[in-house]
DNA sequence: AAGACGGGGTC
DNA sequence: GACCCAGTCTT
């Protein structure tokens, strides 16, 4: 059972063991905020500290970031992984000046509109950029209330809406408490209540866990297969993107990316690059755009 | 609803 | 070597 004192409990852990985090202190701009929820989506905040931090150093507001040349965007984003996010940022940018007179718009359907925000990022940029009242709904804060309210151990990776209506009946109805309730159960998520191994015996949570209270019973359905990376495209990609960021390439340079005879990948990849904005070829050599 | 899309740390 | 990470976009 989730009421006003495990809400409570919840919130007095975060005040005591939250980290200080440069995109939550007082003086981060909502732009800084939005820049950091794209670089957090699928990437760790270890490794997302030092490229924000860059980041924000080099182009303060979106009309920086509007105004930069792509090449220089795509190598500040190094390897945080999914470079199209790097893309979709700057085109973010841009339409927030072209469309927003520069400043972050309020409100989920304005903040949807723009290029690389769906759902989560939209209500965690209204709840933490803007302190209003959201439904924030990432992997942690979705297996947090599964495994406290539903008992399960694991969310899956879809947001379904029975889970929409957990978190949104859960959520405090003052503002200020859902701004804090989100951010404090999110992190509650990433440092306590882990998807490998979660720490029971310091969660604020323990005397409300449906969870823990059924002895933390494992997975009953069948979790979905991680992705197999060696080998894929994903991977060659990868490694194209690498190369470019350290300046042009021939095209004979790329083709020896290949691992082996068989690997037929780096042609296919490299027209997907391209496709997706990502690269640039002309004559015999590769750049990024 | 499922698949594509990086890269690295951890157990 | 599988699993996980403040998801989004496209079929």
């Amino acid at each position: 059972m989730l009421d006003g004192s495990g809400i409570d409990a919840v919130i007095d852990w975060f005040a005591r063991a939250g980290r200080e985090l440069p995109w939550r202190a007082s003086d981060a701009s909502a732009w800084g905020i939005l820049v950091s929820e794209i670089m957090l989506q699928q990437t760790p905040v270890v490794r997302v500290l030092p490229r924000w931090q860059e980041w924000m150093r080099r182009w303060p507001r979106p009309q920086d970031l509007a105004e930069a040349p792509t090449a220089d965007v795509l190598r500040a984003w190094d390897r945080l992984g999914y470079p199209r996010r790097a893309l979709r940022l700057q085109a973010c940018a841009r339409a927030i000046v072209e469309e927003h007179g520069g400043e972050v718009p309020v409100g989920l359907e304005a903040l949807r509109a723009l290029p690389g925000i769906g759902e989560y990022t939209a209500a965690a940029v209204t709840a933490f950029a803007h302190h209003e009242r959201a439904v924030v709904a990432d992997t942690n804060i979705r297996r947090v209330l599964v495994r406290c309210v539903r008992g399960e151990a694991f969310p899956g990776s879809t947001f379904t809406a029975s889970q929409r209506a957990l978190a949104t009946e859960v959520l405090p109805a003052e503002t200020e408490r859902s701004v804090r309730w989100n951010q404090a159960v999110m992190e509650l998520g990433a440092l306590v209540c882990t998807s490998r191994s979660p720490h029971c015996e310091v969660c604020p949570l323990a005397p409300h866990c449906a969870w823990l209270a059924k002895g933390r019973p494992a997975d009953s359905g069948t979790r979905a297969r991680t992705q197999a990376f060696e080998g894929t495209d994903r991977q060659m990609r990868g490694r194209i993107m690498a190369l470019l960021r350290e300046g042009p390439a021939s095209r004979e340079r790329i083709a020896q990316l290949r691992t082996d005879e068989a690997d037929d990948r780096v042609p296919r990849c490299l027209d997907s690059l391209v496709a997706d904005g990502l690269a640039v070829v002309e004559d015999r050599t590769v750049r990024l755009p």
